[in-house]
RNA sequence: GCUGAAGUGGUGGAAUUGGUAGACACGUUGGACUUAAAAUCCAAUGUCCAUUAGGACGUACGGGUUCAAGUCCCGUCUUCAGUACCA
C-alpha cells in the first residue's frame, strides 16, 4: 500500500473542519498561548510559495505548544483595505469589495490545502464594515484625548477642558502643537466655541495639520516614495512636487519615550529593536535660538505686517529668529552659517532683493526631489545664500544664512547651526561655498575633513568653554544659553508625527464632518460610516480625493445618516446663514496601517460576541498579548511601531491591559523568485552610405521595409555569454544571417537590390543581445526552456510563436535536436519579474506535507532564500520512506516488538533535537533530524509501536496529514493534536566511548576511540604511544599536549 | 548616504559554549533491477597533487588574538531589506 498523499490530506482537512479540531476556546484548565501571523494583503496574484514561509512556522509552533499542553489561539484574516486593488479598480473599473472578495476566496482555498490549524471562526477583514467600525471608532477615542506629560499617560480630552477652564493653559504640560498662545481661565470661558474646538485641535493626539507631500498634478493624486523612480511617477512618468495639505496626524511623537523604553520589556530580535531604536532616535542636546540681523527691507515688510494683523506682538529688534536643535552645543563657537531647508517658512522673509532670484530657482528645483534623494545623496552639495545673516548668540558676528537641501524641513526644526569644523556634511558645503571653517578643537588638524568625534579632544578659540571636553563643554554652553535666554538644554526625537490621512478610495471612512471648516466627530451609535458609491476611483477634475465624487457623502446632523450633497448647508448658498444641519464629510481616508494596529484584539473574541465592543473584557483578559507573533522584517518600523503606539495609547484609555501587542516576534526572511532570461538577439539593418544623392532617404525607406520583417532570434544562455559584442556578430554571420533562417529577408533583399543599385550597402548585423524575463513555470529543474509552452502562453505566446531558438549546442531549435537553456537570477519575487511560484501545483504534485517540511528545510527561517523546487524531491523521498516504514503491500507493519537500545537512542536524540529546534526556531535543522531518525529506524528495521508512535508525535507539527493518517491506522480515534509530546530522557544516550580528535598543530590527523571515563594522563598515554602519532612526530618532541576530555586531543610541536 | 542583516562545495544548507568544516538533501557520475522507461536500491562526489599510502589548499577579501578560528577582534568588498503614502 503506497502513500497517497493526495487523498490523505484531503481526508484530514475535512476531519480538521468537520470537528472544528482547532478551535479555540475562551475559557480552559490550560494556560494560554496565542500565535499569530502578520496577516496578508490578499493581492490579485494569489498566494505565492513565499506567504506559507511564516504560517508554516507559526503553525509548526502552534502545533507544538498544543501537544505540550496550551490552549492555542491561531487565527488568520485578511488586511484588506489597500492600493493594488485601488489601481485595477481604476484600471478595470470594478469595485475593490468585489475583487477583493475574490482574491480572498483564492486566498482561503490555497491556506485551506496546505493544512494549516488555524481557528477560522475568528477571521477578520480590515475592509468588513463591523471590523472598521472600530477602526473609526478607536480614531475618535484619540481625537478625543490629550497627552498629559505630568502623568506620561493620555487622558480624555475632557480633563483638559476642565483645566482650561479652572486654571487656563499656562501650567498644563501636554504634548502639544508648537504655537501654543497662553491664555487665563477667564479667556477660556469668554471664548466662543470655534476657538475652543481651534485651541483643542492643538492637544489632541489626532490633529489636523498641514504636512509635505509628494504632488503629482498629471495624476492629480499624492505618490508614496516608492511610487516615484527618478522624480518623476513610476505610472506615466509624470513630475511630482513636494506639496503641503492640510491632513489628519497621529501624535506618535508624545509615545516616543515609552516606545522606547517598551522595547526592553519584549522578546524581539536585537537588529529589530535596534532599527526602533534608531527610527525613534532620540538625541540629548540644547535648542538654541538665532537672531536674524534686520535689514532696512525686512524692517519695512515687518511693520507692514504688523500693521496687518496687530495681534502678536514681536521683539522689536529681532522679529525674525531661528531655532535648531543641535547635538553638540559644545561647538557654539565653530558655528560660521546656518542653514535652513528650502520650505523653511522663514526663507520669504528673509531673502534679499538680491538673492531673490537665485534662492526661489533653487527651491523649485529642490520641490522636484524626493525626501529620500536628498538624503541619499551626499556627492552633490547645492545650496543658496539667502543674502540674510543671522547672530551670533555669544559674539554677535554676523553668520551669513543659506538655504541647502541636506536640511529637511520635516526632520526637527528645518534649520541647522552649521559647524563645519565638526560635522562632515557642514564641512562639504563651507568648502563647496567658500564658507570660513573656524577650527575649535585644540591640536586637532581640520584641513581634511571634519573632526566628528566627541571625545579625547578639548574644545579651543570659544571663549568660556576653552580647554573643556565635550561633556563639561556641553553643559556650560546650556548654561549660559539659558542665562542670555537663547537656549535650553534639550532632547528630541527623530520620531515624526506620523500622517493619517491618504488621498484614497479603497480605505476606512473618517468618521468626520467638518462644520465651518472645524472638525466633528459622528457619535458612536452611528457607526459605521461605510464607504460611499463612487463612479470611478480617481481623483476629482479639481484634485479632490476619490471620496469626492460620491454623490452621498454629506452628514444630517437631525437624522445621524449620510445625505445627497445637494442637501449640504455649503452646497445650497455659501452666504446663507440659515445652517440646516447638513455638513460635508471628509474626503481622505485612512492608511493602510490604521486597521492592522489593532486587528490582534478582535481575534480574541468570538465571532459572535463582536457586536457590542472590539472584544470583551473577559476575552481581552483572557488573551492579553500575542505571545509569538512572526512575520517580515519590512514591518519593523511601520506596523510594528504604530500598533505599539495605538495597544499604549488603547491601555492608557482603559480599553486593554497589556503595555505590548507582541510579546515574541520572529521575523521570517524573504522567499526570492529565482527569475529565467531569455536572450534576445537585436538584428539591425544598416547601410554603408549613399552613392547618389537622394539614395539617403530610399535607403530608409528599404531600412525600414527589411526590419519589419526581421524574424526574431533567441539564443541559449551558453551561446550569449563570454563573447564581446563583435566577436558575437562575426559568429552570428557567418552561422546564421548568411544561412537559412534569414532566408527570407536576403531574398527580398535582392529582390529590391535588382530593382534598385543603391541597395548595394545595406547589410544585417546583430547589434545587440538584450535579457528577457520570461515565465519560470516554462523551466524545469535544468534550466531548460519548454518552448511549446512558451509558444502556447496566452499572454505572451504571440510574441514567441515565430520566433527562432537556437540552443545550447549552437543548433536551431527544430524538434529535439538541441535544448534551449535559459539564464537564472535571484530577485524579489514578483509579479512583473514572471518569476512567482505559487504552491497549488507543487500540493498537487506532491502534497501539502512536502511543501511544508520542504519550506522548512530550505533554511533557517529569518534568513532570505531563493526558491528552487529542485530539491522538493528530497523532502517527498523522506515521506515515502517514512510509510514504508509504517505500512508495507500487506498494511500496518508496527507491531509490539520490544524496542533494542538502538531503537532508543535514536528516538531520544531526535525528540531532544526536536524540541530544542522547535524552541529555537531552528526548524530547517528539525527537518535533517526527522529525515537520520528515519534512514535509522529503517536499517535498524524497527518495527516497535512504542518507538513509532512517539516518533510521529514528533513528526506531527511538521507533516500533519501524514501524522494523522499513520496515527489513525495504529488504532487513535482522536485526533494526534491530542496527544502529549513525548518526554526525553537522558539515560538512552550515555556513551561508554568517545572517538577522539587527535591534532597536530590544530590539524586533525586521525581518530582514536577512548573510553569516556579515561583521565587526561591516561588519555595521553596511550595517543603518545599511538604509531600515526608517532609516525606524526618523525622523531620531534612536543612541546605541549592538550587534552580536552570528551572533546580533542591537540598535538602541539 | 543612514540603519539593520547576510556572504561556507556545482546548489539549498549543517557545524547550539572557539575543539573532527561540509551533517541532511538536491544535482552529477557509475552500478543493480527492467525489453525499455519511471520508480526503487547501492557506491562515489570540496579543490588540487599522488597508482596507492598519503599530502597541500580551503568557510567573500586583507590582517590579528589563540594550543586550536566558519565561530572572537580590526579593516575592506559585495549582496539584500528598511528609509516615514507598497503591504
Amino acid at each position: 500500500m503506497s502513500y497517497h498523499f493526495n487523498e490523505i490530506e484531503a481526508k484530514w482537512q475535512k476531519y480538521w473542519a468537520d470537528n472544528k479540531t482547532f478551535k479555540a476556546s475562551n475559557t480552559s484548565d490550560k494556560p494560554k498561548y496565542y500565535v499569530l501571523d502578520m496577516f496578508p494583503y490578499p493581492s490579485g496574484a494569489g498566494l505565492h510559495v513565499g506567504h506559507p514561509l511564516g504560517y508554516i512556522a507559526s503553525d509548526i509552533y502552534a502545533r507544538y505548544k498544543r501537544h505540550k499542553g496550551f490552549n492555542v489561539l491561531h487565527p488568520q484574516g485578511y488586511d484588506s483595505f489597500g492600493l493594488p486593488a485601488e489601481q485595477y479598480a481604476i484600471q478595470t473599473g470594478q469595485h475593490p469589495a468585489v475583487t477583493t472578495e475574490t482574491n480572498i476566496k483564492t486566498y482561503r482555498r490555497q491556506l485551506d490545502q496546505i493544512g494549516f490549524s488555524f481557528d477560522w471562526s475568528r477571521e477578520v477583514r480590515t475592509s468588513n464594515p463591523e471590523y472598521y467600525k472600530w477602526t473609526q471608532w478607536i480614531f475618535i477615542q484619540l481625537f478625543e484625548s490629550w497627552y498629559n506629560n505630568d502623568t506620561n499617560q493620555a487622558e480624555s480630552i475632557d480633563t483638559l477642558i476642565s483645566k482650561f477652564s479652572s486654571e487656563g493653559n499656562a501650567n498644563i504640560n501636554a504634548d502639544c502643537d508648537d504655537d501654543i498662545t497662553i491664555f487665563s481661565s477667564e479667556e477660556w470661558n469668554n471664548f466662543a466655541s470655534e476657538a475652543h474646538q481651534n485651541i483643542l485641535l492643538k492637544y489632541r493626539l489626532t490633529y489636523l495639520a498641514e504636512t509635505e507631500v509628494n504632488w503629482c498634478p498629471a495624476l492629480g493624486t499624492v505618490l508614496a516614495n516608492d511610487e516615484i523612480v527618478n522624480g518623476v511617477s513610476e505610472r506615466g512618468g509624470h513630475p511630482v512636487m513636494r506639496k503641503k495639505m492640510t491632513q489628519w496626524s497621529m501624535r506618535i511623537s508624545a509615545y516616543a519615550e515609552r516606545l522606547l523604553q517598551g522595547l526592553d520589556t519584549i522578546d524581539w530580535t536585537d537588529s529589530l529593536k535596534e532599527s526602533q531604536r534608531n527610527w525613534i532616535g532620540k538625541s540629548v542636546g540644547a535648542s538654541v535660538t538665532f537672531n536674524v540681523k534686520m535689514t532696512s527691507e525686512m524692517l519695512k515688510q515687518v511693520q507692514h505686517d504688523e500693521t496687518q494683523r496687530h495681534s502678536e506682538l514681536v521683539s522689536e529688534s529681532h522679529p525674525h529668529k531661528i531655532e535648531v536643535f543641535t547635538t553638540r552645543p559644545d561647538t557654539i563657537f565653530g558655528v560660521s552659517f546656518m542653514t535652513l531647508a528650502p520650505e523653511h517658512e522663514l526663507v520669504s522673509k528673509i531673502t534679499t532683493a538680491d538673492q531673490k532670484a537665485e534662492v526661489e530657482a533653487y527651491i523649485t528645483a529642490t520641490a522636484k526631489r524626493s525626501e529620500r534623494d536628498r538624503m541619499a545623496d551626499v556627492k552633490t552639495i547645492s545650496g543658496a545664500f539667502t543674502g540674510a545673516y543671522a547672530e551670533h548668540p555669544f559674539t554677535k558676528e554676523p553668520l551669513p544664512i543659506w538655504i541647502g537641501d541636506y536640511v529637511l524641513a520635516g526632520y526637527g526644526t528645518g534649520a541647522v547651526m552649521s559647524v563645519p569644523c565638526g560635522d562632515q556634511r557642514d564641512y562639504d558645503f563651507a568648502t563647496h561655498f567658500n564658507i570660513s571653517i573656524p577650527n575649535i578643537f585644540e591640536g586637532v588638524d581640520i584641513s581634511e575633513e571634519a573632526y566628528g568625534a566627541k571625545d579625547n579632544v578639548k574644545i579651543a578659540n570659544s571663549d568660556f568653554l576653552n580647554g573643556m571636553n565635550y561633556k563639561k563643554a556641553t553643559k556650560r554652553a546650556i548654561y549660559e544659553l539659558e542665562q542670555i535666554g537663547q537656549g535650553e538644554g534639550k532632547t528630541n526625537y527623530r520620531l515624526r508625527d506620523a500622517v493619517f490621512s491618504r488621498q484614497r478610495y479603497w480605505g476606512e471612512p473618517f468618521p468626520v464632518y467638518y462644520v465651518n471648516g472645524m472638525p466633528q466627530m459622528i457619535d458612536k451609535e452611528h457607526l459605521p460610516i461605510r464607504l460611499p458609491e463612487v463612479e470611478k476611483y480617481l481623483p476629482t477634475e479639481e484634485g479632490e480625493p476619490p471620496l469626492g465624487r460620491a454623490t452621498h457623502w454629506s452628514w444630517d446632523t437631525n437624522i445621524n445618516s449620510v445625505v445627497s450633497n445637494e442637501l449640504c448647508h455649503s452646497a445650497l448658498d455659501a452666504e446663507s446663514t440659515n445652517d440646516n444641519g447638513i455638513y460635508p464629510l471628509e474626503l481622505n481616508t485612512m492608511p493602510g496601517w490604521a486597521g492592522s494596529s489593532w486587528y490582534f484584539f478582535r481575534y480574541m473574541e468570538d465571532a459572535a460576541n463582536r457586536g457590542e465592543a472590539f472584544a470583551s473584557e473577559d476575552a481581552l483578559n483572557y488573551w492579553e498579548n500575542v505571545d509569538l507573533y512572526i512575520g517580515g522584517s519590512e514591518h519593523a518600523t511601520g506596523h510594528l511601531l504604530y500598533s505599539r503606539f495605538w495597544v499604549k495609547f488603547m491601555k492608557d484609555r482603559g480599553f486593554v491591559n497589556v503595555d505590548e501587542p507582541f510579546k515574541k516576534l520572529i521575523n521570517q526572511g524573504m522567499i526570492l523568485g529565482t527569475s529565467a532570461f531569455v536572450y534576445r538577439v537585436k538584428l539591425s539593418v544598416s547601410s554603408l552610405g549613399s552613392y547618389q544623392p537622394g539614395d539617403n532617404e530610399k535607403q530608409e525607406k528599404y531600412i525600414e521595409e527589411i526590419s519589419s520583417i526581421l524574424p526574431s532570434i533567441y539564443v541559449s544562455e551558453n551561446i550569449s555569454k563570454g563573447k564581446s559584442l563583435i566577436e558575437f556578430d562575426e559568429f552570428f554571420k557567418e552561422k546564421y544571417i548568411n544561412e537559412y533562417k534569414t532566408k527570407e529577408v536576403l531574398e527580398k533583399i535582392e529582390l529590391l537590390k535588382k530593382n534598385d543599385s543603391s541597395l548595394l550597402g545595406i547589410n544585417i548585423h546583430a547589434s545587440n543581445i538584450n535579457k528577457l524575463h520570461v515565465k519560470v513555470q516554462y523551466v524545469n529543474a535544468s534550466d531548460e526552456l519548454d518552448l511549446e509552452g512558451l509558444k502556447n502562453d496566452g499572454e505572451f505566446g504571440e510574441d514567441f510563436k515565430d520566433a527562432i531558438f537556437i540552443g545550447e549546442n549552437g543548433e536551431i531549435i527544430e524538434s529535439d535536436n538541441d535544448v534551449y537553456k535559459v539564464g537564472r537570477e535571484v530577485e524579489k519575487m514578483s509579479k512583473s519579474k514572471y518569476n512567482v511560484v505559487n504552491p497549488d501545483a507543487i500540493c498537487e504534485q506532491y502534497g501539502a506535507d512536502s511543501l511544508r517540511l520542504y519550506e522548512m528545510f530550505l533554511g533557517p527561517l529569518e534568513q532570505a532564500k531563493p526558491w528552487n523546487t529542485a530539491g522538493i524531491t528530497g523532502v517527498h523521498g523522506f515521506l515515502k520512506k517514512l510509510w514504508k516504514l509504517y505500512v508495507d503491500d500487506n498494511g500496518l507493519k508496527v507491531n509490539d516488538a520490544e524496542p533494542t537500545a538502538d531503537n532508543l537512542k535514536t528516538l531520544h536524540k531526535t525528540i531532544k533535537k526536536v524540541e530544542e529546534d522547535i524552541e529555537n526556531f531552528s526548524f530547517n535543522t528539525s527537518v535533517s533530524t526527522f529525515m537520520i531518525a528515519s534512514n535509522e529506524f529503517t536499517a535498524q528495521k524497527c518495527t516497535s509501536k512504542a518507538i513509532l508512535e512517539p516518533f510521529l508525535v514528533l513528526l506531527s507539527p511538521y507533516a500533519p496529514h501524514i501524522a494523522e493518517e499513520l496515527w489513525n491506522r495504529l488504532g487513535h480515534d482522536e485526533s494526534i493534536s491530542t496527544a502529549t509530546f513525548p518526554k526525553f530522557e537522558e539515560k538512552y544516550l550515555v556513551e561508554s566511548s568517545k572517538n577522539y580528535p587527535i591534532s597536530f598543530n590544530g590539524k586533525m590527523r586521525f581518530t582514536l576511540e577512548l573510553p569516556m571515563d579515561m583521565s587526561k594522563e591516561d588519555i595521553e598515554k596511550t595517543v603518545m604511544a599511538h604509531e600515526k602519532t608517532i609516525a606524526q612526530l618523525d622523531g620531534r618532541t612536543p612541546k605541549k599536549v592538550i587534552i580536552v576530555p570528551g572533546k580533542i586531543v591537540n598535538i602541539v610541536g
